[in-house]
DNA sequence: CCCTGATTGCTTACACGTGA
DNA sequence: TCACGTGTAAGCAATCAGGG
C-alpha cells in the first residue's frame, strides 16, 4: 500500500473515523456522539506512531488545539478498538512499524472535542423547528442572549454551559424518548431495522408478534423463497394488519431476514436429526414428515397444554401456553406456566426435544424433577439439552401433515381464530392417534436409557462431587461507589455499545474501590446492564407504569449492601 | 427469602463467502 | 452484481444460584 515519496520516505494511507466528543463526557458517555464519515489521511511512514493522531488531524485540517487534545484508538477490522498507548510500548515505533502491513484493515478512531460550529449548527436546527420559548420551557440551559451571541458568531459557550448544553441535548433531542426529538429519517425511526455497521447505537431488534409469526409461517409454507415483490406485499399486509406503537413499522429487511432465518432453521433441522439417530419407528415418523414444510423457526417452540393428557375442563381448552419465545411485553401477563398434570408429557422424564424448551419446570414438579434428575443426571449437564439428548431419545415426533413436534407447536399458529377451530380439532385427533405410539416409544426409550445409565450414573455421581462442577463466581459491584455510576450511565443509555461498555469498565476499574478488589470485566458491565434492564422492566410491569426516570436510586436499588467479595 | 449476577436457549440482524 | 447460505453477534425471557 505504501507509495514512494521523495525516494526514501514512503507514505501510508490511514483510514480514520473521527468522533466529536466532550472530554468531560468520559463519564457521561453520549449516545449521540457525532461521527464523521470515514476519511483517509496520507502520513509519512516514519511518523512516530505515538504522534499519528496529531499528524492525521493536522493533515485533515484540524487545528493544533484539536489535534493535541484528541485521543486515538486503533481498530483492526471490526475487532475491539485498542487504545494507542496499549498497542505499543515502544516510544520509537513508527507508523510503518505498526500499521505497515495492516493499512488495509486498520482504522484509526479519533475522538476530538466538538467544534463550536457543532453547537451553533445544533442551535440553528433547533430554533428552526421551535421558538426559543419552547426550548426554554423544556429547561434549555442557555439564555436567549447567549444563544443569539452563538448564532451570530459573537459568543462562545463556557466549558460549564457546553456540558449543560450537551446533557440537555442528549436528553431532549438525541434520546429516542426525547420530547423534542429530531425528525429522524424514516428509515431510522419509523422502521424496525437495525443500524448500520460502525454506528454507536445498538441494533434494534424486532419481535414479531404471534399474529405476524402465524402469517409468516403460513406464507413460508406456501413459498419459502418469495420474490421481493411478494415480500413487499407481505410487508404491506403485516404493517396494515398489526400496527405497532409510535408509528413503528416493519421494514422489508425484517421480512427478508425472517425468511432467510426460517430457511436456515429448516436446514439446521434437517442436519441435526439424521436417520441414524432414530430408531426404526422414529425414522419412519421423521420420513413421514420429511415432505412437510418444517417449522421455520424451529427453535421457537411454544409449550401448550397437552390436549390429550391434560383434559382440564376448567382451563380454556386449546388455549396455547407459552413459557418463552417471541412473547412481547404486552403478552407477558398472558404467559402461563405448564401446570402439574398437563406438563406430564413435558417433564424431564420425557425428552427435552419434546417441548423444545429446556427450562420448563414448575415449582410443583420441582421435587419430582429433582428426584428423577438425580437418577439420570450427569455432572455439569444439569441444564444442557445436548447432554440430556445423550440419555433420552431424540425423538421429536411430529404429526404427519403438521410441522410441529409433539407437545409443542408455535403459538402463533393458533392466533388466527379462523384457523383455531379446524386446525385444533384436526390436530387433536391426529395427536391422539400418534400419542399412544409416541408415549410407548418414550417410555421404552427412557426405561432403556435408565437401565443403561444406572450403573454409570451412580458411579459418576460418586466420582464428581458438587464442588467439582463448575462453580459460578459472582462479581461484586460496590453499591456505594459503583452502582450509582452505573445507574447514571443506565439512565443515559440503556443499551451501551461495546465501546461504551469498555469505557464504563475502564472508568470503574480506575476507581479507588477497584484498587482493593479484583477488576471488573466488560462482561460484568454488560450483564449488569442486561439485568438492570430486566429489573426496570419488572418494576414497570409490576408497578403499573413506573418510569425509570421517576425512580430514584433508592427505589431501584433495593438490595442490601453486600459485604462478601467474591470475584470471577 | 430476596436481590441480583450469571447462564441458557431462542430469535433477529448482520457480515462474509460463494456461485450463477 | 445479486441472491443465497452460513456463521455468529446481539438482545430478550426465563431461570439458576450465590450471598446477605
Amino acid at each position: 500500500m505504501s507509495t514512494s515519496l521523495n525516494g526514501d520516505v514512503k507514505s501510508i494511507p490511514i483510514r480514520c473515523v473521527i468522533e466529536e466528543k466532550l472530554d468531560h463526557q468520559s463519564c457521561l458517555v453520549s449516545s449521540g456522539v457525532p461521527v464523521k464519515p470515514e476519511s483517509f489521511a496520507i502520513v509519512p511512514s516514519n511518523t512516530l506512531f505515538k504522534d499519528v493522531v496529531k499528524t492525521v488531524l493536522l493533515k485533515l485540517g484540524y487545528s493544533t488545539n484539536e489535534a493535541l487534545s484528541a485521543k486515538g484508538e486503533v481498530q483492526i477490522k471490526k475487532w475491539k478498538p485498542l487504545d494507542l498507548n496499549s498497542v505499543s510500548e515502544n516510544e520509537q515505533a513508527s507508523v510503518e512499524d505498526m500499521l505497515g502491513d495492516l493499512a488495509n484493515i486498520a482504522t484509526l478512531r479519533i475522538k476530538i472535542r466538538p467544534r463550536s460550529d457543532d453547537v451553533k449548527d445544533k442551535l440553528l436546527l433547533m430554533l428552526l423547528r421551535q421558538p426559543y420559548d419552547a426550548l426554554a420551557s423544556k429547561g434549555f440551559p442557555i439564555s436567549k442572549d447567549i444563544v443569539e451571541g452563538i448564532v451570530t458568531g459573537q459568543d462562545n459557550l463556557s466549558e460549564k454551559l457546553l456540558k449543560e448544553f450537551y446533557l440537555w441535548y442528549d436528553k431532549h433531542i438525541n434520546s429516542p424518548e426525547g420530547d423534542l426529538g429530531e425528525q429522524r429519517s424514516a428509515s431510522a425511526s419509523k422502521t424496525a431495522v437495525g443500524v448500520s455497521a460502525g454506528s454507536n447505537k445498538s441494533r434494534l431488534r424486532v419481535s414479531f408478534n404471534h399474529a405476524e409469526a402465524a402469517k409468516l409461517q403460513e406464507w413460508f409454507e406456501i413459498d419459502a423463497q418469495p420474490s421481493k415483490q411478494t415480500m413487499n406485499r407481505y410487508l404491506a399486509e403485516l404493517n396494515e394488519a398489526s400496527p405497532r406503537g409510535n408509528g413503528f413499522k416493519l421494514d422489508l429487511t425484517n421480512i427478508m431476514y425472517w425468511f432467510k432465518n426460517a430457511r436456515a432453521a429448516v436446514r439446521r433441522n434437517g442436519r441435526s436429526t439424521t436417520s441414524e439417530d432414530l430408531s426404526e419407528d422414529e425414522g419412519h415418523i421423521e420420513k413421514e414428515i420429511a415432505t412437510v414444510p418444517p417449522l421455520p423457526n424451529s427453535n421457537a417452540v411454544y409449550v401448550i397444554k397437552n390436549p390429550i393428557v391434560g383434559e382440564d375442563s376448567d382451563e380454556k381448552k386449546g388455549e396455547p401456553q407459552t413459557t418463552r419465545g417471541v412473547a412481547e411485553e404486552s403478552d407477558m401477563e398472558e404467559e402461563l406456566s405448564v401446570t402439574d398434570d398437563e406438563s406430564e408429557m413435558n417433564d424431564k422424564d420425557t425428552p427435552n426435544e419434546l417441548t423444545g424448551s429446556s427450562d420448563v419446570k414448575t415449582d410443583n414438579k420441582k421435587d419430582e424433577d429433582d428426584q428423577l434428575e438425580s437418577q439420570i443426571r450427569v455432572p455439569s449437564a444439569t441444564s444442557s439439552p445436548q447432554m440430556h439428548s445423550n440419555f433420552v431419545p431424540n425423538v421429536a415426533p411430529r404429526i404427519p401433515g403438521y410441522p410441529f413436534t409433539y407437545g409443542a407447536f408455535p403459538m402463533a399458529y393458533l392466533q388466527s381464530t379462523a384457523m383455531q377451530n379446524s386446525f385444533y380439532k384436526e390436530w387433536n385427533e391426529k395427536m391422539q392417534s400418534a400419542a399412544a405410539v409416541v408415549q410407548a416409544q418414550q417410555v421404552n426409550s427412557v426405561q432403556q436409557n435408565l437401565a443403561l445409565l444406572k450403573a454409570d450414573s451412580l458411579k459418576v455421581d460418586c466420582e464428581l462431587s458438587k464442588a467439582e462442577r463448575q462453580k459460578r463466581h459472582r462479581a461484586f459491584i460496590d453499591p456505594v461507589s459503583e452502582i450509582p455510576k452505573l445507574e447514571q450511565w443506565f439512565e443515559k443509555e440503556t443499551h451501551p455499545s461495546h465501546y461504551v461498555i469498555e469505557q464504563i469498565c475502564d472508568d470503574l476499574n480506575r476507581g479507588e474501590f477497584r484498587s482493593r478488589y479484583p477488576k471488573l470485566s466488560p462482561k460484568n458491565i454488560q450483564l449488569w446492564f442486561k439485568n438492570h434492564r430486566a429489573k426496570v422492566k419488572r418494576m414497570r410491569v409490576g408497578g403499573s407504569g413506573i418510569n425509570y426516570n421517576d425512580l430514584d436510586s433508592s427505589q431501584i436499588k433495593m438490595s442490601p449492601p453486600h459485604l462478601a467479595v467474591q470475584m470471577m
